[in-house]
DNA sequence: TTGAAAGCGCTAACAC
DNA sequence: GTGTTAGCGCTTTCAA
């Protein structure tokens, strides 16, 4: 049996308003009435229809998590901060997952505009800066990790840094000679995680060869191919720093196949720290990045927009840590 | 700015009926009106106010989907095949990850009552059976995977038969002591694939040796500590068949350490075809479960159902193969 | 503190 | 084929 709120006036013997007000919490009745009227409706199980609320007040309490491809390890723990973070404050996620397509990323913005939700989480995004800003000035917003105008609401991590620091780190473990292999360059995470590289190596005062760059696509294929690629070269890079775990992973099989031992003769340091650099052989050094943190952190953001508390626009910065693991020298820790 | 149905009404000069007409694709308009409305709806950039649309019409155009955990490995692939066919249909998903929680789980079959989804898409579930049967006596709902009852719609594989068909390939390779890991032993398809493991044997005329069955569950320390059980048994096994991927891929390293030569002395068997599973050294051989196609399936199903189509409740069942890798004797095929 | 009533934007029944 | 209008279930004024 499905109830409304007019059932519910009756058979409390109030009127429909005061049921309202019992529900929303808000004032304007006595505290014994609210409980009398809590207590009934909690005993018929009756929840108020959510599309009439809506349509009322203008609010979905639906959040769109634009996410470019679920099937990517990247993402899920970041989803779990933000479904944790939205559910206590009673919101729920509409999942966005556009494949990579722009076109249907754009699909769910169109959408937007039937007020599917009341805001919109990017956790990654196909479009140009310029457009999700754009967006941005249509629906509450909130970024996490790349995306860079000062216009934004921006979680992120401080990519040069952290790129720096696991350059600095191969150095420390011993390693002389190190390659990089970024991911797709367009990317402003990408631009930074290569100049952090570079300008360690230069205060390092190590010699820097061009042909020790390589441009990957973040994927397992494009790591395999690019350090085969890389240790054939004369001399060979002693280690390679990738800008994520997948290629990382492709490295390490890689240098396996043509027979250097890891850590040994070979280094490898990776980029995110997803559950996978800890479950394969060797286990890979990288930094971690924050994830869950990440999810949640931005959630409670785009809340506290929707609410209309006070949210500064620009950059959230999160720390990472190096992890050492069995892929580099003098580190070989378990987890 | 926002444009309600009125304001279209107006500067079209039709009614507020016509333009819903128009905009519904129902019958009532004559074509070239029609095409005159939808196009100046079009340039306006018009999108109907879907919780207006809900309120009247009791359709969400919503699905809850149901996730144990959106962190395992397994699901990924399901969500997209349920995304890519939700979406076509006009449909969102509504994220209902429980993180493994029986309290969070019931508070998604709460918000039910206030109309969130048209229906649920049970992907997992921490419930007892029972419970499951009940809820879908509320709300239109497709099972994926385990869960049984005649009462029920489910896509699922047949796990019997897949676990047989894969000891049988164990000893093919050439094995004959084959041991089990199993996952927890409350799930029909962890039992399924216990049954088809020993009648295997049975019909192969091999020893049954109860010392040989573990209870695991599904998770990757598991797989880790019961094989190195397994191995320390005299004589100890010659392969292992996990029930999941993950466990299998923990089996690996604990053979690995204990240094039995894969796949020469020792061979493992997996269940799942995860990606990780052809990502690990070495690449394990395991039983492909068609998740995407089951994600499809099942979301094609439960939009029949709600638009009425007749579907008959039981089971729907998907095939699996085996997919020989690196892990067992006689299959070091790359893929 | 409480209730009556307007109306959110839309669909569908009914009238023409 | 087209327009008028009554509500869907709720929140929020306004009046008492």
């Amino acid at each position: 049996m499905k109830y409304t709120i007019k059932d519910i006036a009756k058979m409390t013997g109030y009127s429909v308003a005061t049921i309202s007000r019992a529900l929303s919490g808000k004032e304007g009745v006595s505290e014994e009435k609210r409980k009398e009227i809590l207590k009934i409706i909690d005993q018929l199980g009756y929840i108020p229809n959510q599309s009439a609320r809506r349509l009322r007040s203008k609010e979905t309490k639906n959040i769109l998590v634009m996410i470019p491809d679920i099937e990517n390890y990247f993402y899920n723990k970041l989803i779990k901060g933000i479904e944790t973070e939205v559910r206590e404050k009673g919101y729920n996620i509409i999942l966005g997952d556009f494949s990579d397509s722009q076109e249907i990323e754009e699909e769910y913005y169109r959408m937007m505009k039937g007020q599917i939700a009341d805001g919109i989480l990017i956790v990654g995004s196909m479009s140009q800066p310029q457009r999700i800003v754009e967006v941005s000035r249509q629906f509450p917003m909130v970024v996490i990790s790349d995306y860079f105008s000062d216009e934004l609401v921006t979680v992120c991590i401080d990519n040069f840094k952290a790129a720096y620091d696991a350059t600095m780190f191969l150095y420390k473990c011993g390693y002389r000679r190190i390659a990089k292999i970024t991911g797709k360059i367009g990317a402003v995470l990408s631009r930074d995680r290569l100049k952090g590289y570079r300008i360690a190596l230069e205060n390092l005062g190590l010699e820097f060869d061009e042909r020790y760059i390589k441009y990957g696509d973040f994927k397992y294929e494009s790591g395999y191919r690019l350090a085969k690629e890389l240790l054939k070269i004369s001399p060979p890079p002693d280690a390679i720093f990738c800008s994520n775990d997948e290629m990382a992973i492709g490295a390490c099989d890689a240098a396996k196949e043509l027979g250097f031992s890891i850590p040994e003769e070979f280094g490898i340091m990776g980029f995110d720290d997803i559950e996978l650099s800890s479950m394969v052989t060797p286990k890979i050094t990288t930094v971690h990045q924050p994830r869950y943190e990440m999810g949640k952190l931005s959630a409670q953001l785009l809340i506290n927009i929707l609410t209309g508390e006070e949210v500064s626009k620009g950059k959230y910065i999160l720390d990472t840590s190096i992890i050492p693991r069995e892929s580099t020298k003098n580190a070989n820790i378990t987890k």
